[in-house]
DNA sequence: CGATTAATTGATACTTCTCAAATCCTGTGG
DNA sequence: CCACAGGATTTGAGAAGTATCAATTAATCG
């Protein structure tokens, strides 16, 4: 537990679902949360438990995902600084629906249960921003549903390629700002591990991409854009 | 435009996005929406377009739907009476993501996007009662998403087949209340018309479903849950 | 530097899609 | 009320896309 920053402060404050509020609200919030800090690896939320809180994330890079019948995980999505998380079992009063697991070490701000929705009270501005953020998120996973019903594992994969790209940036070099697993671009496209490796090197072979083990660069967006069938 | 009952009398008021609201509100509602119909087929909301308002289902069945790559349908979810539409567009100010079809004839209440703001201004209850609302859809979401990547074909037509009781219910004889083509049940398990025909005649074979023309009856719902493995 | 875990490759099996053809329905106009 | 046109459903056969299994090589971590 370190000396969490004040949100009126925080870099991440603009991004996030708090903005909007009044110094007074920020204030309390601060007042209210606790830092924690979680380990690569470490799972920060079960799928099935009750939270008793939510996290807001300072730094660090957290994947969600359900667990199919095999056990095997789908990743539902990825979750950066200035994220909430655990908000959507809160919200609608069920068990948590994805569990959550940090990709590498992970400071948060945590908030509980009851000054989360004293917040919201306290705050129409918050609500409508949580408002926005669920049905916004509402939207990217009927995209996601679409593109997983009607898409080749191929289509898929660059379009996650891009995603990532999005999500997570580049570095200096150009390559994409995450450290995973192929399986877990496998868990998240949908597909067994083999078939993302093949393809991988199949992209790779075509220019599209570079790859040294788990680092990929995005050569050529628009050639990726046009496998992925995106048209936007 | 017909005269709209009072949302007060309203008797899919309680479990409506409506709910406990306070009878003022209510009234006022009651003055600011309007009454429309849709035949069957016809399209209430366009995928793309930006909505002027939402409408609450008084009567009738519809489908919401994007369009991939080769313009095929997928089927996101199913509204009916006592649902909105639309809300999720407005309050994430994104364009429409998924049109609407009515898939019988449909009375809903339209009520203006400036009125709609009004209406959660005004009332804490009814923010709250939208978060909790499009929280649990992004629930319901991210277990279709799993469903899609993981399962196979058959496993997700059982669960869809369970998913269409639980949501429209049974006639008297027992036949689920929702009149719905194969192609359409294609587009909502994520797979071709074909796949669909051959695995509904596979289940009655089974005896673990009937099925006369476009009518499906639910024999065995215990067996439909082994087989799409849902544990619940 | 072992010992694990991850990544890769090849071969094979299986699921699902696609295309084509036949049959069945359904609503419509005579 | 009947015949018919057009769409929906069904069935079969073959092709394609993916998954699975096994074996090998590479990378990573104490």
């Amino acid at each position: 537990m370190e000396t969490p920053i004040r949100c009126q402060f925080c870099s991440h404050l603009p991004g996030s679902a708090f903005h909007g509020l009044n110094n007074d609200a920020l204030e309390e919030i601060s007042h209210m949360k606790t830092c924690v800090s979680f380990r690569k690896g470490q799972v920060i939320m079960h799928e099935g438990a009750r939270p008793q809180g939510v996290y807001c994330v300072h730094r660090g890079k957290i994947k969600l995902y359900t667990l199919g019948t095999e056990g095997k995980e789908q990743i539902i999505r990825f979750v950066t600084k200035g994220d909430l998380i655990g908000y959507r079992s809160i919200l609608s009063d069920e068990p948590i629906s994805a569990s959550a697991t940090a990709l590498e070490d992970t400071h948060a701000c945590y908030i509980p249960k009851s000054s989360f929705f004293k917040v919201i009270e306290d705050n129409p501005k918050f609500s409508l921003n949580l408002l926005q953020l669920s049905c916004h998120e509402l939207g990217e996973a009927g995209k996601m549903i679409t593109s997983l019903a009607q898409k080749s594992v191929k289509e898929r994969l660059a379009e996650i390629l891009l995603i990532l790209r999005t999500t997570f940036g580049e570095d200096e070099e150009g390559y994409l700002d995450i450290s995973l697993t192929r399986e877990e671009i496998a868990n998240m496209v949908g597909t067994a591990t083999e078939s993302v490796i093949r393809l991988i090197s199949e992209l790779r072979k075509d220019g599209f991409i570079d790859s040294k083990g788990k680092r990929i660069k995005v050569n050529d967006g628009s050639a990726l854009r046009e496998i992925a069938s995106v048209f936007e």
